[in-house]
RNA sequence: GCUCCUAUCGUCUAGUUGGUCAGGACGCCACUCUCUCAAGGUGGAAACACCGGUUCGAAUCCGGUUGGGAGCGCCA
C-alpha cells in the first residue's frame, strides 16, 4: 500500500522551568507542519528526571501553550506515568545484549573524563562494565550494589538525513557506551524519547539544534530495537543579543512565555515574532495569523543559522497587534493590566480605542489614559501655546467654552475648527487640549470629549480659565 | 580539547539553474502630515567574513582560513 502515514509530531518539554521562548517555537514550528499536513500535534511532557521534574512547571507549560493558542491533539502523555513501558523495552535490550549493567561510580567516571579532556580527547565512557556477564550482573545486583543500565554502542557511520540541514554524519565510534536508564524504573532521556516517540507512532522529530548530538544515539536504539527511523528537522537556535543560546534574560524580560505576557505582550505578537525567527515566506509579507502560517509553512525556508531574539522587532509586532486587534478582545486583554476602577468604567472600551495607537505593551494603558480618569494637576502656564501667552490661551478657552455649551449634540468638532482656523489653531487647540487633558502630550482634544463627555469636558475648560484668572 | 552545526545591512531575512542599482522588515536619521504625542506617508545611511581558484562574469560553484554557536551528564 502507498498509502503515507498521517504526520504525528509532537512537543516534548521537560517540566523544570517555565516554558521558555525556544521551546515555544519549537512548538509552534510542529504545529505548524502538523496542521499543513492534516496531521496530529502531542504534547508530551518529559518529567523522568523526578527531583528536577515539578508540578506548577508542568502546569505552566499548559497554561503558555494555550496563551499562544497553539492547540494539541493529544495529551499531555506523561512519561513519569509510563515506567511499565520503558521496562518492558529495558529488558529487551538488556535481553537482546544491546545494554548492560553498568557499576562504575560516578567518582571514577568523573575522574576519567577529566583525564581524557586534557589528553585532547573526547569524555567517552571506557566500556569498563561491557565484559560483566548478565548473571554476575544480577548476583551483584541481588548483593545492594548500585549500577546503571548502558546501552551497548556499535561503532558504525550514521548518516541523518535531516529536513533543514540536509545530510548529517556521525561516528558512533567516538560516543561511548551512554547511559539509558538509572534503573529499571528511571529511563533516561535519549532512550524515554525513543520509545515513546515510536509507541506514538512519531513521524517527524522537530526540536531544536542543541538535541542534534543526541540523534546518533537515539537512532541507535531504534536500530537496536528495529523500530523505523523517524525524520529529523533540528531548528536553528534561538540567541541571545550576544549570541550565546538564548537562557535566561534578554533587557528585563525572562526568556519565558510568562515573561511576555506579564510584560503586556500580545500572544499573537509573539508567534509572529517567532514565526520570523529561522522562517521566510518567501515574499515580503511580515504579518501572519496563526493560520496564514499554516498555510505558508514549509521546512524549505527555514534557516540553517541561529537567529538573535530581537526585542525591538517583538516590539513592532506588538504595537502592530495592539492596533489591529479587535476592541473587544484587546480590551479583555488589557483588563488584567489595569486598576479595577479603569476596567469596570464605561469609558474603557472608548479610551482603549483611542489610546491603542500608542501603546507598545498592554501594560502601557494604565499610564496613558490615566486623564480620562483624573485630569492631572498642573500649572497653567501649560496652557500656553508656543508662540502666544496664557492670557491669550484664557481667552480663547472663553470662547471655546460659548460654544462648548451651546453646542449641545453634534457640531461641536466643527464649530471649534471653524473658530480655530479663524484664530489660529495652535492658539485655540493647544490650550483646549491641555486644559481637557493636563498633559503636553495626549491625544487630541475632541477625542478626549468624546471619551469623557461634554459636562466633564466643560468641567475641565472652566478649571483652566480659573486657574488663569488666579 | 574533541565532534557536529553555521556565516548577506546593527538585527530578522530575500537572493530556485552564476549576469540584481544585492530586495524587504525592525531599529536609526531626515522630510512630510499635524495644536502635542502616537500612527501614517516619502526619502536616506547601512551587508555579501577573508584568501585563493573555476568562469567572459561569483553573494551564488570548489578549496582553504577565520569567526560564531551547540554538544561532549546517572539533565532534557
Amino acid at each position: 500500500m502507498a498509502d503515507k502515514k498521517k504526520v504525528r509530531v509532537r512537543i516534548a518539554p521537560s517540566p523544570t522551568g517555565l516554558l521558555h521562548v525556544g521551546t515555544a517555537r519549537t512548538a509552534l514550528f510542529n504545529y505548524l507542519f502538523a496542521k499543513k499536513n492534516n496531521g496530529d500535534f502531542i504534547l508530551r511532557i518529559e518529567d523522568t528526571d523526578k527531583e528536577r521534574s515539578e508540578k506548577k512547571y508542568e502546569e505552566d507549560i499548559v497554561e503558555s501553550l494555550k496563551w499562544l493558542g497553539l492547540a494539541w491533539d493529544e495529551g499531555p502523555v506523561r512519561q513519569s506515568e509510563r515506567t511499565e513501558v520503558y521496562k518492558k523495552y529495558l529488558e529487551k535490550l538488556l535481553e537482546g545484549g544491546h545494554a548492560y549493567w553498568c557499576f562504575c561510580t560516578k567518582d571514577d567516571l568523573e575522574a576519567q573524563r577529566e583525564s581524557q579532556m586534557t589528553n585532547g580527547h573526547a569524555p567517552k565512557y571506557s566500556g569498563h562494565c561491557r565484559e560483566v556477564s548478565l548473571d554476575e550482573a544480577e548476583k551483584r545486583l541481588g548483593s545492594g550494589k548500585d549500577a546503571v543500565l548502558r546501552f551497548k554502542v556499535q561503532e558504525k557511520e550514521i548518516l541523518v538525513k535531516d529536513v533543514v540541514r540536509g545530510k548529517v554524519q556521525f561516528d558512533t565510534s567516538l560516543l561511548g557506551d551512554f547511559v539509558i536508564a538509572k534503573s529499571f524504573d528511571e529511563p533516561l532521556y535519549n532512550f524515554a524519547a525513543v520509545i515513546d516517540d515510536h509507541e506514538m507512532n512519531i513521524t517527524h522529530v522537530i526540536r531544536g539544534e542543541d538535541h542534534l548530538a543526541n540523534t546518533p544515539k537515539q537512532i541507535l536504539i531504534q536500530e537496536a530495537l528495529g523500530f523505523d527511523r523517524s525524520e529529523y528537522a533540528h531548528l536553528p537556535l534561538i540567541l541571545a543579543p550576544d549570541k550565546s543560546k538564548l537562557s535566561k534574560r534578554v533587557g528585563d524580560l525572562d526568556a519565558t512565555i510568562q515573561s511576555l505576557k506579564k510584560h503586556g505582550y500580545m500572544p499573537e505578537a509573539v508567534l509572529n515574532f517567532l514565526l520570523l525567527l529561522g522562517w521566510n515566506p518567501g515574499d515580503e509579507k511580515e504579518a501572519f495569523s496563526l493560520e496564514e502560517s499554516v498555510k505558508k509553512f514549509d521546512f524549505k525556508k527555514v534557516q540553517k543559522g541561529g537567529a538573535i531574539f530581537n526585542e525591538e522587532k517583538l516590539n513592532w509586532f506588538n504595537s502592530h497587534y495592539i492596533r489591529e486587534a479587535d476592541i473587544g478582545r484587546l480590551a479583555n486583554m488589557a483588563k488584567e493590566f489595569v486598576p479595577k476602577e479603569f476596567a469596570d468604567s464605561s469609558m474603557f472600551e472608548k479610551a482603549l480605542e483611542i489610546e491603542r495607537e500608542r501603546m507598545k505593551w498592554l501594560t502601557d494603558f494604565e499610564e496613558l489614559a490615566g486623564l480620562f480618569f483624573k485630569l492631572p494637576d498642573y500649572p497653567a502656564s501649560k496652557l500656553k501655546w508656543k508662540t502666544s501667552d496664557v492670557k491669550t490661551a484664557g481667552k480663547h478657552l472663553e470662547k471655546v467654552l460659548g460654544i462648548m455649551e451651546e453646542s449641545l449634540g453634534n457640531g461641536l468638532e466643527g464649530r471649534v475648527m471653524e473658530y480655530a482656523d479663524a484664530e489660529g489653531r495652535g492658539d485655540v487647540l493647544w490650550p483646549l487640549r491641555v486644559a481637557l487633558s493636563g498633559q503636553e502630550k495626549s491625544p487630541g482634544p475632541f477625542e478626549i470629549i468624546e471619551v469623557i463627555g461634554r459636562e466633564e469636558a466643560i468641567g475641565r475648560v472652566k478649571e483652566a480659565i480659573k486657574k488663569i484668572s488666579k
